[in-house]
DNA sequence: AACTCGCACAACCGCGGATGG
DNA sequence: GCCATCCGCGGTTGTGCGAGT
């Protein structure tokens, strides 16, 4: 059967929209509101697919879009819903996070975790892989004989020197995108992996002392997954956020800026070519 | 100055759920 | 219940820009 296209893409206009096509947008969209995206372009006279009208509006025209960084802030909201929804297999988990995050669109928040907290997230993983490696290669030496593939990373090196601290990490420097606190830092105090199951990390959402996250609609997220069961998270060894964790990020007495400063000589000794 | 590379973000694409006839 | 259509989501791609060489 198939479904059909959900516009013909011939004589439509495709890639960056003009100011002219923003207003027209705008305009069409003041009158008449939002909705029928698929005669939208028609009525509006605009060459464009009716989804690319519904997407240039949703993520940049609509009024009430924040435009600019990330804030430290916003930032471990968007980590702590990853954590929880991550593993919710298309259960409008990037929605659901920009729904808690006023102003920002789901598709900004998709293309900065794709782009700068992805990233973390797996030199995290390449981190504990390493780590743990290591030590169950000194815990088993006899069976040194065994080639095992090792990654010599930085940032394995730059564990077994810095001891990191109990507390969480600190924060970054607002709006520069100059952060301090990648996830180098922010999971190296966690020597084991805790592996929640999303029911725990709701309830430590809930423990969590004051944030916004106390208003979290738990009702909302588990009636759209079936059971309310959460599957594994792989990306949950990638950001080890126990509940001690998420309790002491509520506190915020981790935020303060002087504690950047280590956090800062991490960062510098993760990036230095000096190891062997 | 010219070129390369990496990053950030806007936009596109395909799929699945919801809905109505 | 079946089918067609619309809407919305996540993954991916394309592109502009700044930094580095």
């Amino acid at each position: 059967m198939g479904r059909s296209p959900c516009c013909s893409k011939e004589g439509l206009n495709r890639g960056a929209w003009t100011a002219l096509e923003d207003k027209i947008l705008t305009s069409y969209i003041h009158v008449h509101g939002e909705g029928k995206w698929r005669n939208l372009p028609k009525r509006a006279g605009l060459k464009r697919c009716g989804k690319s009208c519904r997407l240039r509006w949703l993520n940049y025209l609509r009024p009430d879009i924040k435009r600019g960084n990330i804030s430290h802030d916003e930032e471990e909201l968007i980590i702590r819903l990853h954590n929880l929804l991550g593993n919710r297999v298309r259960t409008r988990r990037w929605s659901l996070i920009a729904g808690r995050l006023p102003g920002r669109t789901d598709n900004e928040i998709k293309n900065y975790w794709n782009t700068t907290l992805g990233k973390r997230a797996k030199a995290q993983a390449s981190i504990e892989a390493k780590t743990i490696s290591t030590e169950s290669r000194l815990n088993e030496p006899s069976k040194s004989s065994t080639k095992i593939e090792v990654i010599r990373t930085k940032a394995i090196r730059c564990s077994s020197k810095v001891m990191v601290p109990l507390q969480p990490p600190a924060t970054h420097q607002h709006g520069q995108h100059h952060y301090t606190n990648n996830n180098e830092e922010r999971g190296g105090g966690f020597s084991t992996i805790e592996a929640h199951n999303g029911i725990q990390m709701l309830e430590s959402l809930y423990s969590d002392g004051g944030s916004n996250l106390l208003s979290f609609e738990i009702n909302e997220l588990l009636k759209s997954h079936d059971g309310g069961e959460f599957e594994e998270n792989p990306m949950q060894q990638h950001f080890p956020l126990g509940e001690a964790m998420l309790k002491d990020w509520s506190t915020c007495h981790c935020l303060d800026d002087n504690c950047a400063t280590d956090l800062e000589s991490l960062a510098f000794l993760l990036d230095t070519d000096e190891w062997p």
